[in-house]
This record gives C-alpha cells, sequence and structure tokens, in this order.
DNA sequence: AGCACGCCGACT
DNA sequence: GTCGGCGTGCTC
C-alpha cells in the first residue's frame, strides 16, 4: 500500500495448494483490512514463523506471476530507494517493474435478494440502483458510488452488514495498451463558428481552450492529445469536459499504435579505431572496471571528443565476460542516429525503450531483458531498473542533464540508483558529459570517483565565439533584440544560403529585474539568488527565503530609470528576425509549436532538410542535434538563464552555452556564435567562450563552498500542501520555531517558510521551508526529528508533507 | 488511505 | 428504538 501508515510488511500464510507457486519477488493477491479487500501485492520473503497471533493471519488468495519479478537484488534496491527518497516500498517496488504489468482488482457489488422494501431511504435507493442498472442485480462499485451526489458508503456498508449484498472480486489483467485522452472540435457543431469567433477577445479558459485547438487542427480532424491542450491553454480537464458537453468538441480514448520506429534494420556502420587519447581512457576505464568493486568513472571529453566510441568498447568488453549493459540518455537525445549507432554494433543484443513505446512494448523489453534475450538496454532514467541478471556496466551519458532526477514518486535520481545498482551487483558506471556538473567533478575531485579525460576534438574546429555586450548596444542606440554584429551576421549568412540557430534560453514564466544601463540584476542580499518578478502581485520575491519587496522604478545601484522586466519570449524573437529577414523561411521550436505527435520531429526534419534557414527555439534545439549547414549560433539574451533564480544557474548556463557553441560549424565550415548579455564580465559566459571547463569549475565551486550550496551542503527540502493557507503557514512557522529551539550550535540553516514558486496547485496551497547542512546523513535525522515534533503538537491530518533532499528544482 | 466500530443527535 | 454522521484506531 502506498501510504505511508502502512508502508511495512505484513504476514500471510500460503495455503497447501500455492505453496510451491509463492516465491520472492512473485506478486499476490491477498486481502487486507476489515473489510477484507483485495489487493496486489508483492512477496518479499518467505519464513516459517512470524510473531503475530495465528488466528490473525490471513491466505494468500492467488498468484499472479509463474517466474519472479524480482531478484533479491531489486528487492534489495527497491529498500534502498524507500529510505533514500522516503518514499514507500510498495512505491518503490511498482517503479522498477514495467508500467502496465499491474492487475486490477474490480470491486462488484451483488445484490444477494429481493429489496426489502422497508430499508432506509438510502440504502433502498443502492439497492434499486443495483436492480436497475445492474448486470444480474451486480454492478461494480466505483460506478455505483458514483451515480450519486452524495456518500453512500455508510448506507453500503449497512446493507453489507445486513446482508442484503456481498462483494465481489473480479482480478484482471490490465490491458496491455496505452490509451491516450484525445479532444478534436465538433465540425458538426453550429455553434462552434460562433463560439470560436467569440474565443479570441477574452482569456477565459474556454476561450483559451477554443484557440489552441483551432490553432493545432489538422486537416485530417485528427484530435490532439488532451494533455497537450491542457499545458499549451493552461486550462483544466473540466473545461474540455464542459466543451465536450456543449458538443463543441469531441474527447476520445485512442490506442497509441505500437510504434516500431527503431525496429528497422540498423545501417552498418564502420568501427573506427581509437585515437591515442581514447586509448588510453580506454585503458584507464577497463582498468578501474576490473576492481571486484569498482569505483564509478567519470569521462569528461569535450565535445566530438568520441565519447560513443568508448561507450561501444566499455558495452563489448562487458559482453565478453557475460554479463549486461545499460545506457542512459537524455529522452530527448534519444534519436534514431543513435540507436543506430548501438545497433548496428550490438545488433539484436540492443533494447530500446523510451516513452512512446505502448505499455505492451515496455512489458516486451523488460521481458527480453529478464529472460536473457537482450544485454544491451538504452533508454531513459527508467532503464535503470532493467532486470539483467549479471549487470556488468552502467554507462550514463551526458551525465549533467537534469532529466537523471525524476519528479514523480519515488522521486529518484537514476544516477545515484545506477551507483547503488552497481554495488550490488558488481558492476561499473562510467559518467560521461563534456560539461560535467559540479557535484559529479567535486566528487571526482575528492576521489570518490575516478576521473578520465579526452580533450581533443576528432574533426572538428571550434567555432568563432563573440560575446555581445547589449549594454553598450543600447548606449549606441541600438534598441532592437539583435545587436549590430547578429544582425549582419544573419544577413550574410541568409544571403551566402547557409543556416542559422537563435536560442531564447528562456524557462518558465517568472522573470527577472535588470537594469538595462548598468546590468545590475536585483538580487536577495540573504541568499545570493536573483529575485523574481510575480506578475500577479506586482512585487519582486526571493523563492529561497521568502522576502518579498516592491518593484523599484528606478535601479537601486545607477538611478536609472531603465529598469526592466526581462521577458522577451520565441514569438517576438521570430517577429523580428522575419522583420530583418522577409525573404527566408523560419521555424520557431517551442511549447506551442511543438505539440503534436511528432511536432518536434517534423520541424526538425524539415530544418534539417534545408527547407528554412533560420531556426528559433528554446533549450529544446539546443541538447544533442547535429545540423552540418548551420554556421551561425546566436543565443539572445545569456542572462534568462542566468538569472532564473536558482544556484545552479551559473552551471547550467554554463553547460548550455557550452552546448550550443558546439552546434555551430563542424570541419569544413567554421562556425560563429554570438553571445548576447547584459552581463559579458560573468564568468559563465567568459569561461564558455574560452571553451574552460576547468576553470569554471574552479570559479563555481568556489561560490558554492562560500555560499553554502551543494555540494558543500545538501538542502532538505519540506513543502507542506493544503486548502487552507492559514493553517499551512501557522503549521510551517511552528516547525521553523521547533527547527530554530534544536539548532542551537547553529549547523542547520533553515531557510522559509516561503510560498513555493507555484503557491497554488488546484486550489491547494504550497508552502515550503529548506534546511541546509553540511552532513545529510545530520540534517535527514535533524529534519525528521522536527517534524516528530510538530506532528505530535499539531494534527496535521489534512496536510500533505512533501520531503526531498537536493531537489531538481526547488519550486 | 479505507474501513469498521462506537458514540450521539434526529426522526419514525 | 433505529438511522446515519462523524471521530478514533487498526490493518498480518
Amino acid at each position: 500500500m502506498p501510504q505511508r501508515q502502512l508502508d511495512r510488511l505484513f504476514d500471510y500464510r500460503i495455503p497447501e495448494g500455492l505453496l510451491d507457486l509463492v516465491k520472492p519477488g512473485c506478486r499476490v493477491i491477498v486481502p487486507f483490512g476489515g473489510g477484507n479487500k483485495r489487493y496486489e501485492s508483492y512477496v518479499v520473503s518467505l519464513t516459517d514463523e512470524c510473531g503475530i497471533e495465528a488466528e490473525k493471519i490471513k491466505d494468500v488468495l492467488q498468484v499472479l506471476d509463474e517466474k519472479p519479478l524480482l531478484s533479491s537484488e531489486m528487492l534489495q534496491l527497491a529498500r534502498w530507494m524507500r529510505d533514500k527518497y522516503y518514499s514507500t516500498l510498495a512505491d518503490c517496488i511498482r517503479c522498477l517493474l514495467p508500467a502496465g504489468i499491474h492487475m486490477k482488482v474490480d470491486e462488484v457489488v451483488r445484490l444477494k435478494g429481493p429489496i426489502d422494501p422497508g430499508l432506509p431511504l438510502k440504502q433502498k435507493e443502492i439497492c434499486e440502483y443495483l436492480l436497475a442498472s445492474g448486470v444480474n442485480g451486480a454492478a461494480l462499485k466505483s460506478e455505483l458510488m458514483n451515480s450519486f451526489e452524495d456518500s453512500r458508503a455508510s448506507s453500503l456498508a449497512a446493507l453489507k452488514k445486513k446482508g442484503a449484498v456481498e462483494i465481489e472480486y473480479l482480478s484482471e489483467m490490465k490491458e496491455m495498451t496505452l490509451k491516450v485522452k484525445t479532444i478534436r472540435m465538433n465540425s458538426e457543431s453550429p455553434a462552434l463558428q460562433d463560439a470560436l469567433d467569440a474565443a479570441q477577445f477574452d482569456n477565459s479558459p474556454r476561450s483559451k481552450a477554443l484557440r489552441v485547438l483551432a490553432g493545432h487542427a489538422l486537416p485530417s480532424g485528427e484530435g490532439m492529445q488532451a494533455s497537450d491542450v491542457l499545458e499549451l491553454a493552461g486550462i483544466t480537464m473540466s473545461t474540455l469536459k464542459t466543451l465536450e458537453k456543449n458538443g463543441l468538441a469531441l474527447i476520445e480514448e485512442i490506442e497509441v499504435r505500437r510504434n516500431s520506429v527503431y525496429r528497422t534494420e540498423a545501417e552498418a556502420l564502420p568501427v573506427p579505431d581509437l585515437t591515442q587519447e581514447q586509448e588510453s581512457a580506454l585503458a584507464a576505464i577497463l582498468e578501474s572496471m576490473n576492481h571486484p568493486n569498482p569505483k564509478p568513472v567519470l569521462l569528461h571529453g569535450v565535445t566530438g571528443s568520441g565519447k560513443t566510441e568508448l561507450y561501444m568498447r566499455v558495452i563489448e568488453e562487458t559482453l565478453k565476460k557475460g554479463r549486461q549493459a545499460i545506457v542512459l540518455v537524455p529522452e530527448i537525445s534519444l534519436t534514431p542516429q543513435t540507436v543506430n549507432t548501438f545497433l548496428s554494433r550490438f545488433g539484436n543484443q540492443v533494447t530500446v525503450t523510451h516513452s512512446r513505446l505502448s505499455l505492451a512494448e515496455r512489458y516486451d523489453q523488460w521481458k527480453k531483458a529478464r529472460d536473457g534475450q537482450a544485454s544491451v538496454m538504452i533508454g531513459p532514467r527508467s532503464a535503470v531498473f532493467a532486470p539483467f541478471r549479471k549487470l556488468g556496466a552502467i554507462i550514463v551519458d551526458e551525465e549533467h542533464e537534469n532529466t537523471y532526477k525524476s519528479e514523480t514518486t519515488p522521486k529518484y535520481c537514476a544516477k545515484e540508483v545506477a551507483v547503488e545498482r552497481a554495488r550490488l551487483s558488481g558492476a561499473a558506471v562510467i559518467f560521461g558529459s563534456a560539461t560535467p556538473s559540479v557535484s559529479a567533478y567535486f566528487q571526482a575531485e575528492k576521489g570518490e570517483i575516478s576521473l578520465v579525460g579526452m580533450k581533443t576534438r576528432i574533426n572538428q574546429t571550434l567555432p568563432e565565439i563573440n560575446i555581445v555586450d547589449m549594454r553598450k548596444e543600447l548606449a549606441d542606440g541600438n534598441r532592437s533584440i539583435f545587436g549590430k554584429d547578429l544582425k549582419e551576421a544573419l544577413k550574410e549568412n541568409a544571403r551566402l544560403g547557409k543556416q542559422s540557430i537563435l536560442f531564447l534560453n528562456r524557462r518558465g514564466h517568472s522573470t527577472f529585474v535588470s537594469c538595462r544601463k548598468c546590468g545590475m540584476v536585483l538580487s536577495c542580499d540573504s541568499c545570493s539568488v536573483n529575485y523574481t518578478y510575480h506578475i500577479a502581485t506586482d512585487k519582486l520575491i526571493c523563492h529561497y527565503c521568502g522576502k518579498t519587496l516592491k518593484k523599484p522604478d528606478i535601479c537601486p545601484s545607477c538611478g536609472s530609470k531603465f529598469i526592466k522586466l526581462f521577458g522577451i519570449g520565441t514569438q517576438k524573437v521570430e517577429e523580428e528576425t522575419r522583420r530583418l529577414l522577409p525573404s527566408e523561411e523560419i521555424i520557431r521550436m517551442d511549447m506551442d509549436t511543438t505539440s503534436g505527435k511528432n511536432g518536434h520531429a517534423d520541424l526538425l526534419h524539415k530544418f534539417r532538410q534545408g527547407r528554412a534557414s533560420v531556426l528559433i527555439g528554446t533549450q529544446m534545439i539546443a541538447k544533442g542535434l547535429d545540423f552540418p549547414n548551420v554556421t551561425l549560433v546566436g543565443v539572445m539574451a545569456a542572462d534568462i538563464s542566468l538569472n532564473n533564480g536558482d544556484f545552479r544557474s551559473g552551471e547550467t548556463t554554463f553547460q548550455l552555452l557550452t552546448q550550443v557553441a558546439g552546434r555551430a560549424g563542424r570541419a569544413d565550415f567554421p562556425g560563429k556564435v554570438f553571445i548576447q548579455t547584459y552581463t559579458p564580465e560573468h564568468y559563465s559566459i567568459i569561461y564558455a567562450k574560452e571553451q574552460n571547463y576547468e576553470a569554471f569549475y574552479q570559479h563555481e565551486i568556489s561560490i558554492r563552498r562560500q555560499m553554502s550550496y551543494p555540494p558543500y551542503t545538501h538542502v532538505f527540502y519540506i513543502m507542506f500542501i493544503g486548502s487552507q493557507e492559514k493553517q499551512l503557514m501557522d503549521a510551517l512557522y511552528e516547525l521553523s520555531d521547533i527547527m530554530a529551539s534544536y539548532n542551537r550550535n547553529g549547523l542547520y540553516e533553515v531557510l522559509g517558510p516561503a510560498p513555493a514558486k507555484v503557491s497554488k496547485i488546484k486550489n491547494k496551497y504550497r508552502w515550503k521551508i529548506l534546511i541546509k547542512a553540511v552532513d545529510e546523513e545530520k540534517l535527514k535525522s535533524f529534519s525528521f526529528y522536527c517534524l516528530n515534533k510538530l506532528n505530535a503538537r499539531l494534527n496535521l491530518s489534512d496536510i500533505y508533507q512533501n520531503f526531498a533532499l537536493d531537489p531538481n528544482v526547488m519550486d
């Protein structure tokens, strides 16, 4: 059961007939609780004795698996995850298994005889419903309960007690398909045109929904994924349901077809010879792999140094030893080209998972790994759970990417899981990146992981990188979003028939405040984090400590009135680019233009084919893409990612700019990069220009030390969610008092309470407290000690309490 | 979290 | 008396 209060093991008796079938790692169905409700559950271990009175113990009812789904190693991994990520064992086990194998146990209510006319009204209504809508007087409990306005739980219980109805359980495999809700406009509806016209003029959820639908309508009349519409329009499902009710739209459940993109025969690629540098890097990796419990390796190889070829060699070695390998990649770089590289070398030993596989296909891949039909699994973070028997190596490509942290419970980090899993099975872990995360490099410095470096580019020249000081452009009277040089370069590139990419690394909705004259960015003095502007309240808020202030009208540093909110979006860039290059084809790629099934891939394909000369987009076009004809890259506003209100902003900016620089120009055509910024002296920008990781790291790590940020400290994150804001605040202020009183020697720094970045979701308020400390274990025990005190003092049963250690996003 | 049990007011 | 509303505590 995924509830914290129930997160323990329960003992069951195995009836005679099932004795041989129940094995650790199998799923069984057991009765649970007073009502003996049936649950799918996992057998963790078998024993002859337990400390429970014999009469309390119930029987296992059914065994669901012939072969265990979980090895003892995986069970151990699940237990480790529970402790590490404050989750329940059941949630962790579920996370290790492929989605779609789970059993659904339907509860059916059956009427046992004629209806007693003397029954109270509510109970009689239940019986009448069963008689009228049920099959042979039986109906699904969920449907029964939903057909009444009020709650009938106690009435049903009364009927059960009297023996007027009984509950039966039907277990069946969930259908092994992925169904997706889609919505499309109902072109038959006479009211549709009027509704669309009216939708142009306001911002009601309904109008936003209609605009999104109209904007993405396909001639084929195919529907859009409902989840995409919700995201694009910023609305909820109920709005769409209303549209359907009014006959303006149709909602359908559509089955995701079996996707065979990666089933194609791999094109044979030549096996390249290793360079001197690759040879010695490989030797170093293999040498460290030969230890019985190898230390993880950080492979720091500049862009184009041939990391992938090294991965292949490591996998070859692993397979030779009769062991298996996992390759983790960010979902976005899981392109057919990447996959083809592995397929061409390892053929049908390779299996690939990705988010667009149907549930059945994911299950197939999972079984292949378990049953030894595949030896190499490539996939995003969840591939770290591939059920190999003798795992030999886990490779984590683009180790610095934040996609390795899961945002749903259990909030695991695939990199951490990889290390633990490798420890359990004596496998090697290789982290690869051109711009390693500060934390990984820090671990390498401390000797916790071994560092292997590759500094030479094969077949690649570094583009010319120019930093454009936008303050100077403004002083020179240039108010355009393009600096002079970038403008000229864009025109020149178009004239030469070459392609250009423009980046606007803008993330999230909130924006920062900066002075266009002196470049000063308003930041909180107690957290050294930039203030975030909230349009709803017209105030600046520090997301770490919660300090709030009014937006100033003049710059506190130089007194100029050019103080400005930074919020240019990709649309604005597109508009200006069209004005600059009226005869060129331009593609804009962002959340608004890539919603469809293949929106992303289609636009990239179009650009690759040369059917457009400028590509404008957000981060999504920065990662792992390689366009040979692109010779110019412009970063429109490097400051946006530099000032996103997170202590990692320097790191992410450096990584992004370094990646971007790698996009321009390959061997034959040297490229040009323009980085536009209001803070050209920022170390992230300067070192990215120099492509000097080492210098960047030294600078960054010294700031982390000074400011006590990770990796020098750990941050424990507590979020309370509830419908009464005052109750949340009171509870968290109480918690912060408790923490203050136990924090006599100042080992822990308590920040907050503060509202979460998204302070209200679905009418539930969200407030948080952050605690910083050097020692991870002490931090955890201190936090939980104080939380226990708080829970003993106040009744917080209607508050949802959420915890995370060093989370990816501090929302 | 569910769900039963148990204690209390409203209504036949 | 009996029904059903809600608070409390248990679940092998």
